[in-house]
DNA sequence: AACCGGACCTGTATGC
DNA sequence: TGCATACAGGTCCGGT
């Protein structure tokens, strides 16, 4: 579910609340494996901690504490973090429950009486995971990582390079999360479409031009995403539950082959590619 | 060594 | 209605 704009969502609605508070407590679920280590060794680290800042890198949201320490969250498919009041009731897919008191003071439909709040992490499919990381290990998760696409840093020249050193289809390379941080199945169509590129082009036969229009194109597409508070399909929520924006934006994810290509009206066509579908246009993003 | 396919989970939609 | 199958926004692991 969660891509680079829906973590980046969440990040955004979490961090004037969160920064600045301290954590209370930490509480686990039906699931508590869903936590990469022993649940008294984590409550012991957590609690009474401040969370200092929230960062993100690729899908990855991170809470930093006053120890440097990084409490991560990966959501998965099916991941949400969702702010609520303590008492408030629970499901069965909840496997963390943070709570918290914030630096200000927040309204009471978030907090209760003694200023207490929670914060959530739900996940059906189980494929989240939460993990507390020193400042070494997370520097060594977001060093497997490649560029961040927003990230003026990344030049074409360099995602040009990053590409060649492979040889598999531009939709495999960009669904690898060591090439380019924070792209999943959604935005890559898109991007793609947006790039007019097939998404089964080899990376060793793309030039720097068509690396140039690649990032031009993620860049557009991520930020209209954010801009929009990400893409709701069917699961995604934000902080505060609600739904995305852009799906109606999407130009090409979703839709069945044979549709109309939203620029020149020609039929959609639908490959499998890395083991996830891929829809895209044959007149707009030509092969070879 | 790089790359692909299956496995990991639950829920929902579709077809018989 | 019931059952079986396919598919879903991600990543890891093992085999080739």
């Amino acid at each position: 579910m969660p891509e680079l704009p829906e973590v980046e969502t969440i990040r955004r609605m979490l961090e004037p609340v969160l920064s600045g508070s301290r954590l209370l407590m930490v509480l686990p679920g039906e699931h508590p494996e869903v936590v990469l280590m022993p649940w008294p060794l984590f409550q012991r680290a957590v609690r009474g901690r401040r969370i200092e800042q929230l960062e993100r890198r690729g899908k990855y949201l991170a809470l930093r504490l006053d120890t440097d320490q990084r409490l991560v969250f990966h959501l998965g498919m099916t991941g949400e973090l969702r702010l609520s009041r303590p008492e408030a009731p629970v499901s069965r897919h909840c496997h963390v429950a943070l709570v918290v008191r914030p630096a200000l003071p927040m309204p009471p439909a978030l907090a209760d009486r003694r200023g207490r709040l929670a914060v959530r992490f739900v996940d059906v499919r189980r494929f989240g995971h939460v993990a507390l990381l020193s400042p070494a290990e997370w520097a060594a998760l977001s060093g497997r990582l490649g560029s961040e696409p927003l990230d003026p840093a990344l030049t074409p020249q360099h995602l040009w390079e990053r590409l060649r050193t492979h040889r598999m289809a531009l939709k495999a390379a960009l669904l690898d999360q060591s090439v380019v941080a924070g792209i999943g199945n959604i935005y890559a169509d898109e991007a793609l479409f947006v790039a007019g590129l097939h998404p089964a082009r080899r990376t060793d036969t793309v030039t720097l031009e068509e690396a140039e229009r690649l990032l031009a194109a993620l860049r557009r597409v991520l930020s209209a995403a954010i801009a929009s508070r990400g893409t709701t399909i069917r699961d995604y929520r934000d902080a505060q539950g609600q739904r995305g924006g852009y799906q109606r934006q999407l130009q090409v994810y979703g839709r069945p082959p044979g549709a109309p290509c939203p620029h020149c009206g020609t039929s959609l066509e639908r490959l499998r590619l890395a083991g996830r579908s891929t829809t895209f246009c044959p007149r707009c993003q030509p092969a070879g």
